[in-house]
Formats: C-alpha cells, structure tokens, sequence
DNA sequence: CGCGACGTTGATTTGCCTCAACGATTGTGG
DNA sequence: CCACAATCGTTGAGGCAAATCAACGTCGCG
C-alpha cells in the first residue's frame, strides 16, 4: 500500500485519532490529508489576535497552546490546549466573524491546519465529517462546562486543588501568572495560596 | 397538502425552526414528527434531576427552563432557557451517564421531546440531521462560552449590567435569587448592587 | 553584564459573605 | 374571610478572602 510521505509524518498522531473518530478508510483519509496545511509557531508567538477571523481548526502536534482575552487591558486565560488535541476558536469560526480571543503559544509548538472551506467540502464529499464538525463540537462544548463549573467552585484554594488533580499537566508547564488568570485570580494570591497548601502537607 | 393536526400545532414554532436550520422537505418534516413527544410541567416541577440519564432533546414551545447543580447543598443556577430554543443536557445526552444537575421550570411550560435513540436514527435515515445534532452543539457550546465570559468578568455590578443589557428577559422573568445565583454572588448582596445601580441614575 | 519576566512577601483596602432580623407578598387551610 | 406559613427581597453589623500597591529576589537571555 502507498503512503504519502506527509501521511507517514502525520499518522502518528492524527490518523489514529481520526480513525478511532469516525472510522475513515484510506482513501478517504487520503482526500482529508490533500486539505492539511501545517505551521509552527515559536515560544510566545501569536496564532490568532482580537479582531482576526478564524478560518482554521487545529491540530496541535506538539506543544501547548493558550487563550485568552483582554478586559481593561487586562489578559483573562480562558484555556490550554495540549497536543494530540483539535483547538479552534469556535465563535469566530463558525460565524465567520471577527474573535474576541488571543491564542498564543505557551511552547514551541507544531500544528496542523484544516481551513474552514475544506471542512465545509468535506461535510459535502464526505458525510461522515459531520461527524467530525459534530464531535468537535461537542469537546469544545465539554471542555467549557469544565471550565466553567470550575469556575463557580466557591474558593480559590479548592479551585486549585481541583486542577491539580484534573490537570496536572496544567500546573506542570503553565507558568504561574497564567494560571492565576484561569482561575479567576491574582498572581500574589495564588503564591499565598500554594504556600498555604505546603504547609498543610 | 395534507398537514396533519399534530404538524398544525407545532408549526408555528418548530416548523420554522426547523427549516431555517437545515431546509426539511415536508416529507422529512413529517418523519421527524413522527419522532416527537410532548410534555407540560408546572411552575417549579423538576424536568431532570441529579443521577437521571437525559435521553431527550426538548424544545421549549412556551415558559422557561433553569439548570442549576448542588454544591454542599446549594443551589448554583447555571442558566435560563426562553421559548422556542432548544435544550439538553449535553454531557448526560451524549455520553448517556447521570446527570450532574437538575432541571426545572420557572414558569408553566410546554416542551415538545425528542428521544436520543429517534435523534441517532435520524442521523442514519436523513444524513441532514447529522447538520441539526452539529447544530445544537455549537449553539449550546456558545451560550455557555457567553456565561463564562460573563463569569470571568470582574465585579459582580458589571456582571449585572451586561445581564442587563444583553439578556433583558432574565431580568424580567427570574426571581432574583435565581439571578444572583447564576451571577455567581448571593441574594443580599444582588439586593445591595441593584441598590447602588438605582442610586446612580 | 543589565534587563525583563516571573514569583514571593508584607501592609492595607475592599467587595462580597455570613448571620440575623424584618417587611411585603402570595398561597393555603380552617 | 381571616390567620398563618412560606417565599422572597431588603437592610444592618461584622468578618474574611482576595485585591491592590509596592518592594525585593531570582532566573534566563540578548
């Protein structure tokens, strides 16, 4: 059987996780593969700023994204996204309008994108991609409620605890400020709050 | 043309609704109802409780909806939900596993039902409504990106004044406990904002 | 080296909570 | 029809967690 030099770099990651998806054959994997884009974004680097339309889903290969948005000049972090992961922001993506959002990359990161008119093809040549559009909507959304129900957990310190448990990997290689900002915090009180949880261990 | 008397009831809402979303023939339309129950609930009677299984999607003909969960035996109310919108609870919908919250009217209300085993043979028999189940996720996902955004804004006064401005109907329609709840702070403290608003008009 | 980014710590302020008491309104049973 | 309870919003007093403001130490990097 033939594979595509690109299809060797990708299947690693993206092909099982497609397959275990919506179950492609190869030939169908191969038209989804003609529609990929890739780019690789360095340490701090901006994906997408307020006011951009977002005409991509992406698939983080490796590194680590973040979003966020901007209240009185203030940064507010909304999410990470690890690799092996889809990440696209959803309002801007959907209605074509412009993001009220951030993304920035918290690592040197590897992506591989699908532009919006190709998923809107693929809805049309392959139906078995609303699937795709469905399930991706569908993560989106209970990534959200996550987050969300994080966010009305009463205390900071039981916010915390709770991320340390859900998400270590968060707590492992987000800086500190960053993830202050996602629950809903200060830098200093979080500092306050970590030496308050040493000492009671 | 033939309509049935069941079609002749519902059309004035779902109909429309419906083909705006995703263009049925009456034909489709016809099998679709074929799909459909209906219930009434009375003010304050409870539509899903905590640990049922949500095997149904409703739209909401008339009244109003809340979803709201338990935290150390306090109620967090996590939204409101007007006519003609549809609603479900998502994460116990799609992956069938007890539900984390509870769902109640606010007001006399009629649902019209649509069971998740009729939904996921509707995928197969009219490909279309794989469009429609999309659908209602993105649109579930961006209500609930819309609270969240509200959450992570940083006074509960401004909080309350975006409600204000972008949903009016919560405003008029809900008991402010309820309000207050779903803005994250307690009854007295909503009586005190409200206060200070009026002071400074 | 010198600068910027990041985390920590102290002193003070503040916004919201808690607890409690009190009207106003609505609903209900005698 | 009235008496009573339940629900809901308001108001006051006091407390506390997190914000604010500011200074300082550390690390990494051009």
């Amino acid at each position: 059987m033939y594979i595509s030099s690109k299809k060797t770099s990708m299947q690693q990651s993206l092909f099982p996780h497609l397959q275990h998806l919506i179950g492609l054959t190869n030939e169908e994997f191969d038209i989804f593969l003609g529609c990929l884009q890739s780019q690789k974004l360095k340490r701090r680097e901006v994906l997408i700023a307020e006011g951009d339309i977002c005409r991509y889903a992406y698939f983080i290969k490796k590194g680590c994204l973040r979003y966020f948005h901007n209240v009185d000049g203030e940064e507010i972090t909304g999410q990470f996204f690890f690799e092996n992961g889809w990440y696209t922001d959803y309002e801007s993506f959907l209605l074509q309008k412009p993001s009220k959002q951030n993304i920035d990359a918290l690592e040197p990161t590897e992506l591989i994108l699908l532009p919006k008119s190709e998923l809107l093809n693929l809805y049309i040549t392959i139906p078995k991609f609303e699937k795709f559009g469905r399930i991706m909507a569908e993560n989106a959304f209970l990534g959200l409620r996550n987050r969300t129900e994080l966010l009305t957990q009463q205390s900071a310190e039981e916010r915390y605890l709770r991320l340390m448990k859900e998400r270590p990997k968060v707590i492992e290689r987000v800086p500190q400020h960053y993830i202050a900002s996602y629950l809903g915090i200060k830098p200093p009180s979080l500092s306050r709050i970590r030496k308050r949880i040493m000492n009671n261990t």
